[in-house]
DNA sequence: CCCTAACCGAGACGGTACGTCCGGTCTTAGC
DNA sequence: GCTAAGACCGGACGTACCGTCTCGGTTAGGG
């Protein structure tokens, strides 16, 4: 009875879409994120401010949108098909995978980070569309290792990845020191073997 | 010899300081970091905008001093005063320390680190004044422990720290669930531990 | 061909227009020149400041425009129409119609003539859309009294304004005297027969 | 009994009050009127902003007094020493004099006495020092006319000065047409004649 | 095959804040 | 006690964007 009050997606004009994408993107990337604005993609993509903010709700989803399509255009990483080797050598190959899709936006990550820190709804999408899901494939090794013995069975396969993972994001959000390939293999190192000497 | 371009510190009027530090932190804690601008801290604190800009480079930086100094005004816990314990037991109570000062303004603190990833002088002045700071007295205790023996002599006390506080910065910046004390104590075992499954 | 850079005027919202003019015209006759600001103006117009500069120049500009609306609105009297008297006494009256409007706002004039001597833009308007006009009866008058053999006939009638107009000009924004009726009437005298006496 | 309000003129510094009136005659003739401003001359004259602020009420009064002392330095004309020809002669060489003191700042008389319409203090100062006197000459001379039988007794020679000048400031403060010596000597002529036919 | 609703570009609008300039007052140190 | 220097409060400047809005024009589908 109502009227609806989305826009119908079927009327979504691709072309816009992707020209406000390319153009928050190249922003983003050339300019930086503070120099990124609704105003500033709606004039380099040549489309009214209004198709933008029919669509999306600030520039950092729009970031957001224009940043995952970007890594879903990557030759996507084939982690199932993988071959099942030792722990350690398949957490250098996922986490390895997916340094080589960001590592040349770490900023731009940076960034949408930050920008999520005072705008809970572009944290929510941040965390459902792009961070959580990027830690499936290491908590599935770690449930595999669990089930083949390698891993206490009693440690949450999440609350793993956190203790992987955290050094990380801490990295690159906070400590002003490099964040490299090499950085990732030492994380891995410390986080399972950890802290206490070991007998 | 050549003209300073930099303002007399001795000539800096001390109330309005206070005035500008006071305003800047209740504003940030009351409406949110977004509603805090230049032009609220100054009214606020009956205050000139120039004033504000002659000794603070942005908003993000006024902020953080303001934080600093209420850290600072807190009736200081020093942990190196404390009885040393055993190493989990003094894990707990230092990052409980930390957690006791900073556990009721953690959005502001997340706000801060946002704001530092677009801004390059505040993320320098945040880890040289609050965050880096922070992790010292881990380190130290890491290194005390490496001397007795219960930690693996060649581990880098800085990335012990970065393995303990990754997993909680990661939760305060990005994931959704809770941060509080109980968590931070499996952060402790956690990193203590590791992963691997201990003969 | 080439995009144009101003601003379509039809788009213009003639509320917001309106609302600038009136307080326009209110601040600068109510608080004085110097008060009128193009904050002040945008204040109490309840409009955004950009509006303003979207379609003005300067704050003189915005003065400039609501004076001469005002002067507009007034019951106009039309002294092309009126029946031709004597040379004297159609000066007289012309003068004393221009004088009764603008009596009451001498010093918002003077204002408008001293902006103009810093801002080369205002003054060409206001003597397109003020000043030049408003001597053009006088002219008229003249050129008559000339084919009527009253003046001489190679007296240039735009001179002959400058003439008669200097001396109230000179009144308004330099000598400290009264500038009223009866002033008027003497200039027109003064002019008329000069200082050399008439055998 | 009570302490003066005003400083003590015995102990102003010389220097200093060359420094400001050159640095504010130097502002004003280079880049022009809207570009000189208090804090302007107080750097380029190296000299505290409170010095100037002791002596002038405002750089109106400043930029006045600049401008009058620069005058004055000039090789003053001896209009009084001058031997008495016809009237017209004589009032031609009187204005040719003025004229020669001031044609190349005229802009800047034009901003001063744009200035005084929104400063009633520069107005009263403007005319006690540079405006009212200039016109005494040819007072003077009208007076002698008056004497000789040259001009009607009953015309007031003030008034007389201004049907003269009237053209001149007229020309200067509003009219946008060349202001030059030919110009001026045709102020003379119609002054003198006045608009009606002789017989 | 036309009508009408939604999309689209463009950009004007009321606002908020920016970072700068300057006005006029006050303080500090030096002579 | 004047001076050079300049910090201070305050007000306005002109600009950049925000998010909303209105305007024609185009496009798509249901009548």
């Amino acid at each position: 009875m109502a009227a609806p009050r989305t826009p119908d997606p079927n009327r979504r004009n691709p072309e816009s879409t992707k020209a406000i994408l390319e153009a928050a993107l190249a922003l983003a990337r050339d300019q930086g994120w503070a120099k990124v604005s609704i105003e500033g993609i709606a004039a380099r993509a040549g489309v009214g401010k209004r198709t933008i903010y029919r669509w999306w709700p600030s520039k950092g989803a729009v970031v957001l949108d224009a940043y995952a399509a970007r890594l879903q255009d990557r030759p996507y990483m084939n982690a199932a098909a993988a071959e099942e080797g030792d722990l350690r050598g398949d957490l250098v190959r996922i986490l390895g995978e997916t340094w080589d899709m960001v590592s040349d936006s770490l900023p731009l990550l940076a960034s949408l980070i930050g920008e999520a820190q005072h705008d809970p709804d572009l944290a929510e999408r941040l965390w459902e569309r792009l961070i959580g899901p990027s830690s499936e494939p290491v908590q599935d090794r770690i449930r595999r290792a669990q089930a083949a013995g390698e891993i206490t069975a009693d440690a949450d396969p999440f609350r793993a990845a956190e203790l992987l993972y955290g050094q990380v994001y801490l990295r690159l959000l906070v400590t002003p020191k490099p964040l490299d390939a090499a950085f990732l293999e030492d994380c891995i190192d410390l986080a399972l073997h950890g802290l206490l000497k070991r007998p």
